[in-house]
DNA sequence: GGCAATTTAATTGTATACAATACTCTGGAA
DNA sequence: TTCCAGAGTATTGTATACAATTAAATTGCC
């Protein structure tokens, strides 16, 4: 154990996103204040925008999410008006998420307000877009160990 | 409103960012499964193994997390062994946090595995530096709009 | 020296996350 | 038809986060 490098925070990647992330919640939480939505309320709001009706699941692949996550935050939804629960006639297991007439007039208003605090980022479109393919890079690296690993754990048991 | 673009999840650096900050979560969680230490608690020994001891305030300076959240993640620290937290003697308004022999003992075990994990990521430390560094140019322009955003809120008050 | 303002932790309340479990429903096999 | 494995959602338990408040100690200022 005599040729171990001190691992310091300043140098970790990890620790620069999970600082950003909770920077990016802050700013968010702040940005739509007025409409009373939390950063993971409005990335599913962003979701359903784009395709409601969904059920839960296919919500929670979207956001890589879970149930456990998901059921409690879409029904804070529902009580403040932007969202319904709908079990689903053909198939019961399944809710449906339905947008409220109110998600549907709000929803230039809240992509408005969010454009105007992008804006004030100043981040070019193509440095976004390098970032986030970095990123893509980073997320893929995580799952494949993170499989070698599960891998390697199979491997541990059958010995 | 007629102007609005639509704001689509796939094209949302936060949500990059978001979802590559959950998965270095789950990385860790695993690679540190053997010594039982959570993301957060690891980068807490992280700073204390650096200079510990450290009033509660200042490791949270360096984390950016508050008493709110470090109080309890240091009872738990404290309940699995890694710390000790002692009420200073020459102003007792402060927690000392002081690694115990165990926490001591153990940190080059834990600096080893996060090194093989890390080598695993397969990234260059040019690589590492360049994404740290787009990372701190994010996060300053979060800070900066929510303090242009505060200076907002000031102004709009003595109106 | 005495007291208001500040500092520091802890507490309270709300909202995520996620593993593990429970429960219901569906579709297919015997 | 019955039974059961699997799917989909909800629940439970643990651990963060963080705003807001509380409580205790200290500092600064008169």
């Amino acid at each position: 154990m005599a040729d171990v490098n001190p691992v310091l925070l300043d140098e970790q990647l990890c620790f620069s996103i999970y600082s950003a992330s909770k920077k990016f919640n802050h700013f968010y939480q702040s940005a739509l204040a007025p409409f009373g939505l939390t950063y993971p309320q409005y990335i599913a709001m962003l979701v359903l925008w784009e395709k409601a009706p969904l059920t839960v699941h296919q919500l929670g692949e979207r956001l890589e999410l879970d149930s456990g996550t998901l059921t409690p935050l879409l029904k804070r939804l529902e009580k403040q008006g932007w969202v319904s629960r709908v079990r689903s006639q053909t198939d019961e297991r399944q809710v449906l998420i339905h947008l409220t007439e109110m998600a549907t007039t709000k929803r230039d208003e809240v992509y408005s307000r969010i454009g105007q605090c992008q804006t004030l980022l100043g981040m070019s479109t193509e440095e976004i877009d390098s970032m986030m393919s970095e990123l893509v890079t980073v997320k893929e690296q995580l799952d494949t160990v993170s499989h070698k690993r599960l891998i390697a754990k199979e491997v541990d048991k059958t010995n």
